[in-house]
DNA sequence: AGGATCGTTGACAGCGCTACCAGCAGCGAC
DNA sequence: GTCGCTGCTGGTAGCGCTGTCAACGATCCT
């Protein structure tokens, strides 16, 4: 054969070229764009591809196309479980594409953040996943010049850079205190961890609640910096007690919290919900299973990155969605860690009811 | 200014090199090996590159040198608490390192693995990273033709591709078991779900152990191919209950099947540890934080994803370990769950010991 | 002093692919 | 018959960097 191999023995595009007997432009187009090849010569690059077992170089075709099959993305969490469920979404949504998606952890940090995009962007991505609202002011100058579609993810806002696809914390933290509020709670705590900018939205969400019920009192919140778990959640609920008396519930800002709630609950004997009402956020799994179950505001997490990668490879390949920002909403999941006994007399009455809308628990806009 | 830049206005190495006076060859070695240039070059290149912003390009570099900086991972779930634990590990460890992480999810399937390893091979990537030690056979021979360090994590085994960090599942359930003997348990149930390989090899060193006591019985054991979640396992230890009698404790193949009997026992008022002792596997969070607290078998997974990470970059840079097989080893927490009452008479003495040495419940090697 | 060695530097020639532009055939319209 | 158009194809010229090798002066040894 007159082939010419490399030293390494891989096969280029112009070996697969010379065995379909076209250019090597021509192949090239095979697999960038395969509609703008005749039939006839469409099938004799692809079976000479196939052949050959080609693989395309990426480091080459990026570097002759000036622009890389990348999309970047960043979160704040690994192990965090909301996280691993968006970053399933959009591995799942990423893949069969031709993107290939490189992942990098802020660790909550916005400083953080903002080296990692420096680093992102000088590589030209193609697309970029970013996570929230809140980005320094150096970023938020480096996404808007950035040449390449972006998508914020996890909350939406007024101001989007690009694209946005999330849910309103702040709303879905009063839903769930309007849900208390119809059960007849109105001593309602709040425990909070890491507080990150959508943690503290859902504080805000809570405040504003009490407020127009005229039931806030800031004795109420517990929160603190420190990473969320399970045992956190009972040793602020520990705290929230040693503080005030007399509390009917406490809506955690995530499940984790309110497991340890539970627990905490378990430990000194008090009844969940006749004592205390527990409600969680994020609805994961196991808030389904505990004893007694536990009420949680779900939010569509895998759906939230799925969506996001897709939105964003469309974007890429020149098709904007009509509406950039997509609001995936939020249900409040009742269960029985929240609900008021009903088939016996109500032990604790409301006393008045609270001056909030009692709107529909779902917001599936 | 006699420079001239390219249209996209970036920055080159060339520019850099001129505006240090050297030659771009000698710029570029101040990136790759700058113990090889003189003090004063050295100096000059660098401010000339912090002058101009300068930003290699990734995907020049790939092709000319042949290879890349990327460290390839493959890992069966993104979603699984284990592996988010891993990951992290990985991204902390290579972070701040030349190499940058290229991730894909194989949903445990082995052929998926071996599809997604042709892939990543293509590229040459500078090192990977895979889950386990059961590979087609496709998969093993490309691995093994493959010129870049390779780690398998997760779990150790006679015949690494190249290195390998772990620890034994089979060792680590006989341990569990070893413990449940010691409290004086006997009709030890078996609660495994997803099933992959290294569930399986937990499963071996329970039938084992409870083989060598004398005390196996395959009716004490029930799994599924289902993925796990703590609803299920409230669901199988249900079916195990419906089964057979007289069981005195469960060994479940991870935390959430645990948590799941956990909730199981207080739905139908079963006492733990005192009618049903759990012992669950991993030692996640909650397992310290639920009432009564969860024993469990405690696993390095961060330390496994960090280490082998590090292994792995200098194996890539010449320096290959002593030794190619790294076990992590494990820890039995004893917690609640599992104790017999010590201050009370022991309600249910154990009648003969078990047949099992009762060696020491760690195995930190 | 002569030769060998080391540390440092630069010239050259690609790595494998694609952007750009030109060319060509086939077609319908005038 | 000419023109312009469309659809397909190919040639040329890089993309920005590094591997290889050669060259140079400085240092060391005999």
């Amino acid at each position: 054969m007159g082939r010419k191999r490399t030293k390494s023995g891989k096969i280029r595009l112009a070996e697969v070229a010379e065995l379909a007997g076209v250019s090597p432009i021509t192949a090239s187009r095979f697999f960038r764009n395969p509609e703008a090849l005749s039939l006839a010569k469409r099938t004799r690059v692809e079976s000479a591809a196939r052949e050959l077992g080609y693989v395309p170089n990426l480091a080459a075709r990026a570097l002759a196309s000036q622009r890389t099959e990348v999309i970047g993305v960043l979160i704040p969490s690994l192990t965090n479980n909301v996280f691993s469920d968006v970053l399933r979404g959009i591995y799942d949504a990423s893949e069969g594409s031709r993107y290939s998606i490189q992942l990098s952890n802020t660790r909550y940090s916005i400083l953080q953040e903002e080296k990692l995009l420096r680093l992102f962007l000088a590589q030209k991505p193609a697309g970029l996943i970013v996570t929230g609202i809140d980005q320094t002011t150096e970023s938020r100058a480096m996404l808007e010049a950035a040449d390449c579609p972006i998508i914020q993810i996890m909350e939406i806002g007024p101001d989007p850079v690009d694209m946005m696809i999330g849910f309103s914390h702040f709303d879905a933290a009063r839903a769930a205190i309007a849900h208390l509020f119809a059960q007849g709670h109105r001593k309602i705590g709040f425990v909070g961890a890491r507080m990150d900018p959508r943690v503290q939205r859902r504080l805000d969400g809570y405040v504003v609640a009490m407020k127009d019920a005229g039931l806030y009192d800031q004795r109420l919140i517990v929160t603190t910096a420190t990473p969320t778990s399970v045992t956190l959640g009972g040793a602020l609920f520990a705290d929230l007690l040693a503080r005030e008396s007399g509390i009917d519930s406490v809506f955690c800002a995530n499940d984790d919290l309110a497991l340890g709630v539970l627990f905490e609950c378990r430990r000194r004997e008090i009844a969940v919900p006749d004592q205390i009402a527990i409600v969680g956020f994020n609805d994961l799994e196991f808030m389904a299973a505990s004893v007694p179950t536990l009420t949680s505001v779900r939010t569509n997490r895998y759906e939230m990155g799925s969506t996001a990668a897709a939105m964003l490879i469309e974007a890429i390949e020149g098709r904007r969605p009509d509406e950039p920002v997509l609001d995936l909403g939020f249900t409040v999941i009742e269960r029985q860690s929240s609900q008021t006994q009903r088939s016996a007399v109500s032990p604790r009455p409301p006393e008045r009811a609270p001056a909030v809308q009692n709107d529909s628990v779902t917001n599936d806009p």
